[in-house]
DNA sequence: GTTCCGCATGAATCGATAG
DNA sequence: ACTATCGATTCATGCGGAA
């Protein structure tokens, strides 16, 4: 099976408009934040980031399947001292659109930016929220189980033979290794908080998120050969993962160095055959 | 300087206007989350959560100093496979009563409920919103600090007792309870996520969040001799660590078996001077 | 007196069943 | 069709008894 990378250089709102309608599995995207200086890229001004966002958020209830999952990666910025509303306004737009909000995830910043400010702490985590155009979707939970917390270290650690052997079959590993392998090595399922910490030193440009999550996402809500699309590339993150994890992907950008930029990057990885 | 306790059985609806105008430093509550079953105390349904909390938001505002700070843990349902929008709704409705929404924490519940679902995870947090009367507040950002490092890690539990208190008295109390690697290292600013476990295994009475909870605002809101009050005190965790702390403290319960439990325990302690 | 392990206990959620 | 109740599922934590 071949898989693509379709990048499109343009602006969403209209480059949705030609993609078939219930054909992504997965829209995992960080749009641009909202920004008082309206005349920066991007910088959508807060009071009309709904009003801005919603007729993509409409495009994209079109464009992806009925079993399909929408994650946007996005937090609201402190203005004048609060915390502006136009995140959970949009949630509430998003809803009277047709959107069910299934879920919302926390992705804790484990090294978020440094600074101080006399009147609020460092913040250091975003949210993932989840829609859906139906209560039942794909939802792969088994791919991204996670090893057992203290549980493993404390009472794992200094097992009899017995003991072990108790283990061994309850985690199902067999095969006669050694069971040092496999302490700790106990899966169960995660939450929804993820703990990633922020690529700090990418070479040229600096990411919105680290690979790790999209990829966890991509792990989760699609399976090899499925479509993941990002509406707003930016960097290409997004695409990259999908590439590399044997999806195929849409990346739609209206910056042309960005665009550019992803292009060489797809260009320079080989056809994924499997 | 004597430290009272104010308990207050009754409806805090009604009981609130006895209170005195800008009276309270810190209010930190976390009210009875939204319960389909309408007949149960404090079941109120999802849907009439805005307008029933709204007259309370509006006497809250009233009783609290124009310096004070009011922490609201609380956090939305699942609900037919969705997140119920009332906790968001509400913080636009505080917005209209006239509260400034500051900020946002998120309090990562370590341990949370055990279960599975076809379509969601272990809902591992819940939000504690801060809302502030004005612009400038008390914030006593030096009383949290925390060492740096991992401060998550979990290195405390082959400390002796004795060592334990001498830690704990040092940093403040046990947040997070890893407070081993806290000594003599160079502190800095938290951040907005807590990570704290709930108490599950407090024998008679469950508290609905650790000690820690509104230990950490105290110390961040008020100093000692201020005055915090919980209007949904339930088990009193609020105000026996307020008592502790010293800092006067006003608490109302409609449930008297809550109302005379908490009594006995606040009863039992001697009037704290210095 | 330690350390180690068994066990109960949660601000949960879904699907099925019953009124 | 809509609402109330029940059982099944699942895991981090801390207490208490045992080794």
């Amino acid at each position: 099976m071949e898989i693509y990378a379709n990048l499109i250089l343009g602006d969403c709102k209209e480059k949705l408009k030609d993609l078939d309608s219930n054909s992504v599995d997965l829209i995992f995207t960080s749009p641009p934040y909202a920004d008082r200086r309206k005349n920066t890229y991007g910088g959508i001004h807060p009071d009309e980031y709904v009003e801005w966002f919603s007729p993509i958020g409409k495009e994209l209830l079109r464009v992806l399947k009925p079993s399909g999952t929408f994650i946007l990666n996005i937090k609201e910025k402190a203005i004048n001292g609060e915390r502006h509303t136009y995140v959970i306004e949009l949630i509430l737009e998003m809803k009277k659109i047709g959107w069910l909000w299934t879920e919302e995830f926390v992705w804790h910043k484990k090294n978020c930016y440094p600074g101080k400010w006399p009147n609020r702490f460092r913040d250091a985590w975003e949210r993932l929220l989840q829609f859906n155009k139906q209560r039942n979707f794909n939802m792969y939970q088994d791919k991204v189980k996670v090893p057992v917390g203290d549980w493993a270290e404390n009472r794992l650690k200094n097992l009899s033979d017995k003991d072990k052997e108790r283990v061994d079959s309850e985690v199902g590993s067999g095969f006669g290794k050694n069971i040092s392998n496999w302490v700790g090595r106990k899966k169960v399922y995660p939450t929804n908080v993820l703990h990633l910490a922020t690529e700090c030193s990418n070479k040229n440009h600096s990411a919105a998120f680290p690979e790790s999550l999209p990829e966890w996402f991509i792990k989760l809500f699609t399976k090899r050969g499925d479509l993941v699309m990002d509406p707003f590339m930016g960097s290409g993150t997004t695409i990259e993962v999908a590439q590399r994890m044997g999806r195929n992907s849409i990346g739609i950008e209206i910056m042309p160095e960005h665009y550019n930029m992803v292009r060489e990057k797809i260009k320079e990885k080989e056809i994924v055959i499997f």
